[in-house]
DNA sequence: TATTGTTATACTCTATAACTATA
DNA sequence: TATAGTTATAGAGTATAACAATA
């Protein structure tokens, strides 16, 4: 048996919580991208769909489609923007808020139960690590898009 | 500022990682889900489509619609069972192989490159860490399957 | 009878392009 | 002229169900 590097290993954890999630949603109207946008509209509070395909960074066409299923679940309804009447603000119902206060609770949770597993004496160590590799990987994509930019430029 | 929990780390890390790989596949035949399959196939060596569909933990049709795109593009063959006439083996092209080993370099010296971002002391707590996560995760998943499976025999 | 892979069908995530209403 | 959101269209991942060939 072949010893995992790094990656591997973050790459098992990756994959785990993309499960863990997927199926905790089975059998209701909500799915990880839904969730994602309810998560930014919970930390944001009402904001137009424009700021939240920037936040998700996915396409508006896409807000529209996610707000549409939200919107016919009863989480999230669309209310008039008070000064850009091309706008449309999107804002959680009181069932939403109270579905992403619980989500709250459980990602609250969660992060105790994984971080009572890790031995006393690695838990910082193991926070600084996750910080410095999601800086490092900030900085590859960041790279990476502008020599995709600089070579589009080119052509 | 509120100080990320470790949950908060490891869902920007997981999700850093989905960007970057879905980005370094555009404009080509290559997706997230079919290099999986191509990964599964390069450690395994050929194998049946059930026995991708048991790797992947997805359904048979799914590989079905994979190896049928990864066969177009020239990745994969299927061929002949040597002793059930029923299945077919799927395995790596010249080309696949060739694609399969440039990706297990990048792999490598992208995991080195994170590695070196890490500060040294905190290397081998950051493994271990990973490592009693994913064991812990493992086993909640575990007791969700067990405790869903529980429920549906009940009813 | 059970298994392997396929066709049929459907839902979701995602994107680009064209269009309307508004800024 | 530019922006916000929608309709139109399309590709991809995924699932279940029905079916043919084979075990």
């Amino acid at each position: 048996m072949i010893e995992p590097t790094l990656l591997d290993r973050l790459l098992v954890v990756a994959d785990l919580f993309a499960r863990d999630m997927a199926r905790a949603f089975e059998g209701t109207a909500l799915t990880t991208a839904r969730m994602t946008l309810l998560w930014s509209l919970h930390h944001s509070g009402p904001v137009a769909q424009h700021t939240l395909a920037e936040a998700l960074d996915v396409s508006p066409r896409n807000i529209t489609a996610l707000v549409d299923a939200l919107e016919a679940a009863g989480y999230v309804v669309r209310r008039a923007h008070p000064t850009d009447r091309r706008a449309r603000l999107v804002e959680l119902t009181a069932a939403g808020a109270r579905l992403m206060d619980r989500t709250a609770q459980e990602h609250a949770e969660l992060s105790e139960t994984l971080l009572a597993a890790v031995a006393p004496r690695d838990r910082e160590a193991l926070e600084r690590g996750l910080d410095a590799v999601a800086v490092r990987l900030h900085e590859l994509i960041a790279e990476h898009a502008a020599a995709e930019a600089a070579a589009r430029s080119a052509s």
